[in-house]
DNA sequence: GAACCGTGCGACCGATCGGTCTGGTTCTTC
DNA sequence: GAAGAACCAGACCGATCGGTCGCACGGTTC
């Protein structure tokens, strides 16, 4: 599946400069805030004190702003998921590690997360199914832990139904959580994966 | 809390027609499919049928027809959330019943219930205060059924974070829900109910 | 000092945006 | 038959849209 979208740059970030981060992270809270159809090149020039000339020396298009904010987010979001995968053996300990690992990512990330999720209608071809392409790859890591979980029978017989009402409340999450407090997704994060075994345990 | 609203057209639908319904449900289609930013007054007159004066006849302005479809489709769903909880006695088949009319709700009304959640953030002023209002109105609905039955003792202890991620659970379905199955909300409301009670027994 | 290059400036482009306005037609209702 | 609601046709408004282009500046390289 990867090599379907070799050709939508940038999948790796090697040819990332300071500029360029400090760009995309200024944009991604303009996109969150407002939403990408909303927010014009005027602001962009605001936000980032960049005149449209420099801009487009950076970028080729405001879509492709859009596309390297939602690739890095989710991207990082898969890989750090899969870790936690490795990282434990049982599935109880995997669904509490990734849930805790998603909090955090909505934490630390939150603009960008916002964006990656909300704004993928605004995507076209190739960079649109690619970042479907990745929402399914993370849906399909708890997909994976939970069925571990019924092998392992400790969880009840479970379907992917069951899977998308666990994602839907950690995405939800988004919209509410806390960003003064430094340590509250942590609490939420064990709140719900405590939720997430009680709706699943045999 | 209402009377604050009260200034704000039109709280109540008697000055309804045919056509400002017809209106309405096909802007709700596109709004839903595209974003209100992205549809313009040029793809509404296509849509509908009807000429750009013929359409400012009916409403005032684009922000009107966005908050006209959010206000109907909000106000339906509390009234008819208020009507479960008043149906049923015990917590766990309040619980049921309003899983139920929640997903039948997503089921007929998709693209009202996708604008009105989604694109919130393009209503100003009072308009958008009154459709959030509507929406802790309606997670107050659940809140208190929960609470119902933690005071039964049927329920753990549980608090707000518990709700909304029930809340989530159930509103991350309008992005997946088939609508080709005609009675497959059922199921869904029925599997969902299911997992929450799991997730909330004491 | 000439050539080059990464970076940035800002005027400018055609297209489209939401919204207004004039003028006229058809239909129902009193 | 007067009134008025519903609607058509479409020119027009100022503003803004995403994007392009030619040029300038400061360093490096030869």
């Amino acid at each position: 599946m990867r090599e379907k979208f070799l050709d939508i740059a940038p999948l790796d970030d090697a040819n990332d400069t300071p500029q360029r981060k400090r760009i995309l992270s200024i944009v991604a809270g303009l996109f969150a805030e407002r939403g990408f159809q909303t927010v014009g090149l005027t602001q962009i020039e605001k936000a980032t004190g960049l005149t449209r000339g420099a801009l487009y020396h950076h970028f080729s298009s405001k879509e492709e702003l859009l596309y390297d904010i939602s690739v890095r987010y989710i991207t990082a979001l898969v890989h750090s998921g899969r870790a936690c995968v490795e990282t434990e053996q049982d599935a109880t300990a995997r669904i509490t590690l990734l849930s805790r690992d998603f909090m955090r990512a909505v934490f630390v990330s939150a603009p960008e997360m916002t964006v990656c999720f909300r704004e993928i209608r605004s995507l076209t071809g190739e960079r649109r199914e690619y970042i479907v392409h990745m929402h399914k790859m993370y849906e399909e890591i708890w997909h994976e832990c939970v069925q571990q979980g019924v092998a392992e029978g400790v969880f009840r017989q479970v379907d992917r139904l069951d899977v998308k009402g666990l994602m839907g409340m950690y995405l939800y999450s988004f919209l509410w959580l806390k960003r003064d407090d430094p340590d509250g997704h942590i609490e939420v994060a064990d709140r719900f994966a405590a939720m997430a075994l009680r709706a699943l345990a045999a």
